[in-house]
DNA sequence: TCAAAATGTGAGTAATCCTCACATTTGCAA
DNA sequence: TTGCAAATGTGAGGATTACTCACATTTTGA
């Protein structure tokens, strides 16, 4: 929630460009640096995470970390970077040889499963990607905030809908308000012309789940 | 991405209580406060937001700061309250008095773009919620990898849907990934029966729009 | 009127990120 | 082998910044 001194004020450049390791002792104390990175985000968040505890852990100098990372958020970055690598191969896998509507299902299916199971067991994944990284306290606003909205949906749908599992409503309601949120902020993040058709996409999605049409 | 000092190791209890302004002089201090801090997080982002610059800006000193508020984060969560008890009474408004389905498909439509527009228009609520806020690089990322996941399943549309506008299916993909993402991010804050319920909810959601029905 | 509560102040404390001047090791051409 | 340049290693210290605290001032209410 605030970056350290040094840092001028020159804001994120991605990480400015570092060393890159060329022997083969370096290759092995970089592999160390990110293990023990990778080990200290598990066990208390990367926002927790300390750089000297991380050069502790390697078993190398301060001096070292940086030699090869630019920054703490670059070391955040470099694990990140590994698992969407590992995470594409995997989905390029599961779709490349999908030639039907069953198939996709199936393959869909499996992939969300995997995707599910993957954030529920690793931590590292979890605070890496955990709303690409957050303030708890806000995430609780957030969360108790698209929950309230939901539940003026769910009445909307309760009428419309009387027939239908008032916990499936609210399921769906709360699905599609948290969908809207993300594509919303999806839609600012793209130039403009993409994110006026990703919000129109939604608007049909959404309504489609709704109201069925 | 990192908290400073003093926080001890309790980690993020919301907030410790605070004196909270009785008299009025206090009470316009503290908006004055809220006002220099919703200035500078539009200039800079909430990262980059100084508590002294605050302070400056608020004409206060620094420990008229930390009198009302605990930290740094809870400048930032005071101002995200103030925008969600707005949104909700604007989405209460809306939805209430909505009796058919073409009445929610239009209100439903209106809501989307006002927070479309809202997020577009507002640094403030940008950086506040800005996937609860976030790392640049890291979004970055995020986004590069879910455009190139979402490909492998434009290729596969193309095959299924070889008479969809390809534009259609790109944002379409795009869309679907990107809040499969945001569905398993829910799943996992929330307890892990809602969090099942949810992900198959996405996924019938996903599939429909995928391959319709 | 005056004491207690509320509020205001800002120099100082405690971390923490990151740099840098200098030491050590490795690769490799002569 | 030798020697030298490049790569790598080191950690004390610089630079910031969030936050505290002992004390001053103002407001409240009996």
């Amino acid at each position: 929630m605030d970056e350290r001194t040094a840092a001028k004020p020159d804001q994120a450049v991605i990480g400015s460009p570092r060393r890159s390791p060329s022997q083969q002792r370096s290759r092995e104390r970089v592999e160390r640096m990110l293990a023990a990175a990778s080990a200290l985000i598990a066990e208390q968040g990367s926002d927790a995470m300390r750089m000297g505890e991380v050069a502790e852990r390697a078993g190398v100098s301060i001096g070292s970390l940086y030699q090869f990372f630019p920054d703490k958020r670059a070391i955040v970055w470099a694990l990140a970077e590994r698992y969407t690598a590992e995470s594409q191969a995997c989905i390029s896998a599961a779709l490349t040889d999908v030639r039907d509507a069953e198939g996709l299902k199936q393959a869909f299916s499996e992939l969300v499963d995997i995707y599910y199971q993957l954030f529920l067991a690793e931590p590292v994944i979890r605070d890496v990607w955990s709303g690409t990284q957050a303030d708890k306290a806000l995430r609780e606003l957030e969360l108790a905030d698209s929950r309230a909205n939901a539940e003026f949906l769910v009445a909307v749908l309760k009428r419309l809908r009387p027939d239908t599992d008032p916990l499936e409503l609210e399921t769906t309601a709360f699905l599609v308000w948290q969908m809207g949120e993300a594509a919303v902020r999806l839609a600012i993040s793209v130039d403009r012309e993409e994110g006026d058709r990703l919000v129109e996409a939604y608007k049909r999605m959404a309504l489609r789940e709704l109201v069925g049409a």
